[in-house]
DNA sequence: TATTGTTATACTCTATAACTATA
DNA sequence: TATAGTTATAGAGTATAACAATA
């Protein structure tokens, strides 16, 4: 086990960790609570998401990708689509399997949830000084390889 | 990779926010798999982590906190002092209310959790430069302003 | 026979409304 | 009469098991 000994900073990385570890739940459980449209569930939200992010998929493939059972993206699906959110299509090549796609009326709402997430953000990074700003965009790179880790 | 207070940097504030978001998003739910026990439900060990940090609370504050309704908030002290993480106690002068606190058992439980939440990011942060690693530090009470304004 | 997707059914969690006890 | 907490009941959401269609 391994601590850095530096005097100047927050004693252990362990405790760095910790601290981290609390600010980012916290701020996550803020940023989950600006959803735009309250129609939709949160796993319907993130399965709209997933299909826009990785592109037309079966129900399977999607069941898999949100650690959800078939039968629960079975219906996640049918609400989508009765919500004009998605469409779903035949299989070309295998008649047993369907593939669900993003209409332009489910981008839209992604794009307005989006859109209203990072506003909320912006807004309270309007209080931060220049400096903050700055280690924030270092930061965000950081964050982002530690996520994908 | 190092932003500097130039043109390379993601270009305006709003783009800054956007990709804070989404790292933030996506770090938070790798963290919350991370969970030691999987007999308590998120808003149980929600529950019982926020009387830990604030002290003993009636259950109405618990639910004023956890922005849940009252009854809710009675089901989630009740499974939890089934499973003896919590234990109540009358008010000294109220007799209406209730006070609820975290048991021995309880911040075992609680301590644990942290734990291997906090070693799952530790060990992720090894594989940092020593300079990305001082950004954490910086980032770290910047981002917690963020969450708290 | 194996696989994809759906339907049937039960369980968990939360909310609204009604009730009890105390101030 | 107002307030804190609990109980009763209903509404979402997810899971397991059984079923239909296709490979």
């Amino acid at each position: 086990m391994t601590y850095a000994n530096d005097m100047t900073s927050p004693a252990t990385d362990t405790a760095l960790a910790s601290e981290l570890r609390t600010t980012v739940m916290r701020l996550a459980r803020r940023l989950r609570n600006q959803r735009a449209d309250t129609t939709l569930t949160l796993g319907q939200l993130a399965a709209l998401g997933s299909i826009d992010r990785h592109g037309p998929m079966t129900p399977g493939e999607l069941a898999a990708h949100e650690r959800v059972q078939p039968p629960s993206m079975t219906r996640i699906v049918a609400a989508l689509e009765a919500a004009g959110l998605v469409v779903r299509a035949g299989h070309p090549t295998d008649g047993r399997q369907v593939l669900v796609a993003v209409s332009p009326e489910g981008k839209a709402l992604l794009r307005d949830d989006r859109r209203r997430r990072d506003a909320w953000l912006a807004q309270r990074m309007r209080d931060l000084e220049p400096a903050d700003l700055l280690v924030l965009r270092e930061a965000a790179a950081v964050l982002d390889r530690l996520a994908d880790s």
